[in-house]
DNA sequence: ACCTTTATATCGTGA
DNA sequence: TCACGATGTAAAGGT
């Protein structure tokens, strides 16, 4: 059991609900979605202003425990309860080594680039550098739809004309197997659907591919499109 | 720039590779698979023993911006540098609230129950109850492989008589479209390897399923097995 | 080094 | 709320 003025003082910071860092020997228990636990060492605990609540090791960058925000925490008889809807952790401290309150935490978020949604954005930009739609300029025109709704959920790009369907499913990265099923479960719910475009043609566009995705689009009679940041 | 005593001790700190937790004013920026900024303010920077490196902003479990394992940190001119493989995180420090190191930080591992692979071992254990294979007891018998090999990836469980194969894919959760399309990706491939069976039968196993899996499984003549953590 | 899969994934979006 | 897909997914395991 946990004796003396640090233990006063962890009491003191959780009921402050105040975010802090908490160096310390403990035993960690979780029950949710899973069970685990973790044997008794030395681990850093990260309480921040969600409320949510971190247990770190000494490598890995995911915690070996976590709860999500809006976590209740409460300090109770040496231990540190945390419980989120149906989950809970339990801490059971041994031996607090240090506990300090974090002030003037940011908040701010990453500002980030390179995303599958600037992908889409620019082969949607520019289809023709693309696919083979030359047919269709001029006369009819083709029409792009992003996020286009089938049964069994949204392509990334749908470009047609009255006669000829384009399905284009894209990575940010190397595609593999299973994206190359992805791209079949759309091009079936579209089959399903019998709507009047006589032809159809489906592509997986990324940076890269593997050697048995390649197989399984040859195996499809789908087409692989390479994509580059820089043109 | 960072000038004074906190300067030189994370240099040595950063130089001697031991772990730290560093809360300091500062900007990231992120360049690698993707790009992102993040703007001047106080975060937390936690560097671990395998020489991962982290930071965190006032909320959420995931951190703002990392790097992993075998990481190479330095610091140069007010900013920390960290480079791994194609990777690399600068880190412009501002102002350095407080350094610690983090001394004898264990790095033992959860240990983690009602994983997918024990959902696994218990339908393996106890086949007779979950699919019908009456006809091939006492006469010839049942072969039950985990993890059988396919062009695809491997299935999670493929049992079989001379004359009737059954590919079970089973998730810890509950199942959607996605994990239909991955038994069919299996299944696709043990057709096309032409074994001697004449009679096949595809099963997804899951302690629930979502309204449009289900309607996938019942196109593809498919069938859905509930299987529950407590008997 | 490449490929494949799981995860207490987390997170955001849209119906 | 449910369903679905992206993520700099990370981490693990196999070939």
């Amino acid at each position: 059991m946990v004796e003396g003025q640090k233990t006063k003082e962890i009491e003191q910071i959780i009921g402050s609900k105040q975010p802090f860092i908490l160096y310390c020997n403990c035993s960690v228990k979780y029950e949710g979605r899973a069970y685990s636990t973790l044997e008794s060492g030395n681990y850093l605990i990260i309480y921040k202003e969600d409320s949510s609540i971190q247990i770190h090791g000494s490598n890995k960058i995911q915690p070996r425990n976590y709860q999500g925000s809006k976590t209740e925490v409460k300090y109770q008889d040496g231990n540190i309860i945390c419980i989120n809807k149906k989950e809970k952790i339990s801490i059971t401290i041994n031996n607090i080594i240090s506990i300090d309150l974090i002030k003037n935490w940011s908040s701010h978020e990453i500002e980030i680039s390179r995303t599958e949604s600037e992908l889409v954005e620019k082969i949607s930009n520019n289809i023709g550098s693309y696919i083979d739609i030359s047919y269709a300029l001029g006369s009819r025109g083709c029409v792009i739809e992003r996020e286009y709704k089938t049964e069994n959920g949204p392509i990334d790009l749908f470009a047609y004309t009255l006669d000829h369907g384009h399905l284009i499913e894209v990575k940010r990265r190397k595609a593999n197997v299973t994206d190359g099923c992805q791209l079949n479960k759309y091009h079936e719910a579209v089959l399903k659907q019998d709507i009047s475009v006589p032809k159809l043609s489906c592509y997986l566009a990324a940076p890269a591919i593997g050697k048995n995705a390649q197989r399984y689009l040859d195996d499809k009679g789908y087409k692989f499109i390479e994509i580059n940041w820089d043109d």
